[in-house]
DNA sequence: TGTACATCAGTGAACGCGCGTTCACTGATGTAC
DNA sequence: TGTACATCAGTGAACGCGCGTTCACTGATGTAC
């Protein structure tokens, strides 16, 4: 073969990450397979060597995206970071201002809901294991207090980031991130 | 004139109205002019005497969808109903399985972020007074704290109405709104 | 009172454009004999 | 060792389609004289 063993794979996942930035930053309908392609160094006529639709690749995108933020936060909670450091990070400016290396939640959960069934099982099959992963780091209650705390402590993080960046008025929309995170640290805290 | 006095206000009115069902149900860029027009009644090229362009018309839809939220909280608020009873609606699987006529943030935040300025400063203008409406029904605090409260609840509801649509399990989408009142009661109640 | 013209909401065909998708082809490599 | 063929990632032009937008036109009414 004239390309060395891996190739097609790591071309594959190059036009993920490509996506995956685009989608995250104009919206999946907003993002066109042509200027995906251009980026990832390619014609357009390859896409269909590597997946059998937009959908498909959309699908692609949500798993590696959600793959790695799990990662992420997994990672945060064995180095003993805290729920605390992860939220901060969340509702930082820094996240707000650059969607399209941030969460794919915050910026494609609203188009997911359109999407067909398949695609949103791909979303929610993702989803269990940040509650998890939140409501182990959540302080009081009962295993199953902690989780319904996990769930509205990242359905804020999630509405209060989409809110910050929507807003354009600079004084507000850190007024915002900042009510986010007081609000979702008491919460996780426990009693206050 | 051919047409009773008030008659090109009424039909602006009403492809208003058919534009906001449709960005909600199915978001802005997906919902194309002519499907709006046709549904309003009109053929694709009336549009333009109403409005000077698509993006015209996204921000007349927030304006006019976010005033009418606004008035509907209001009244919750003057009937003495409460804010319970406001987040109850909200998170309430009605609301999650409507979206056509639903809370217009929730549908639209992440769009809105990525339009231009204009269509931004419409958003912006009118959420201000949601803040300031929830804020008056929030228990105990300063009125800076109220307003972060309500900041902070008003982003829980948006956050996981949208995670609530967006999974593709009944059981957990239930779970997610349950959770999320929850949170919303305990943050704007008060120390628990 | 009758006629000519102005108004204007709405019609419907057409515009160029970018979309997702298809497909005949390329050309470097590996394999068979 | 040399030749013929198979493989296959990627090329690039083309497909039909629906998009937002434009525009010459319609036709019912109001106004001017």
């Amino acid at each position: 073969m004239r390309y060395e063993k891996g190739h097609k794979d790591s071309t594959r996942q190059r036009i993920i990450e490509v996506a995956s930035a685009q989608f995250r930053a104009h919206g999946v309908a907003a993002a066109g397979l042509a200027g995906i392609m251009t980026e990832a160094g390619l014609t357009n006529g390859a896409f269909y060597a590597h997946f059998s639709s937009k959908e498909d690749l959309v699908q692609a995108v949500l798993c590696n995206a959600m793959s790695r933020r799990e990662q992420t936060l997994r990672a945060a909670a064995e180095s003993g970071k805290g729920l605390e450091a992860v939220i901060r990070d969340y509702l930082s400016p820094r996240h707000r201002d650059d969607a399209g290396h941030g969460c794919p939640t915050a910026a494609m959960v609203a188009e997911i809901a359109r999407h067909p069934r398949q695609t949103r099982d791909a979303f929610t099959g993702k989803i269990g294991a940040f509650i998890d992963l939140i409501a182990a780091q959540v302080n009081g209650g009962s295993p199953r207090a902690r989780r319904k705390t996990a769930i509205a402590v990242y359905g804020m993080m999630v509405g209060t980031l989409q809110l910050a960046r929507a807003v354009n008025n600079k004084r507000l929309s850190d007024d915002i991130l900042e009510s986010g995170v007081a609000a979702a640290l008491a919460l996780a805290g426990g009693a206050p």
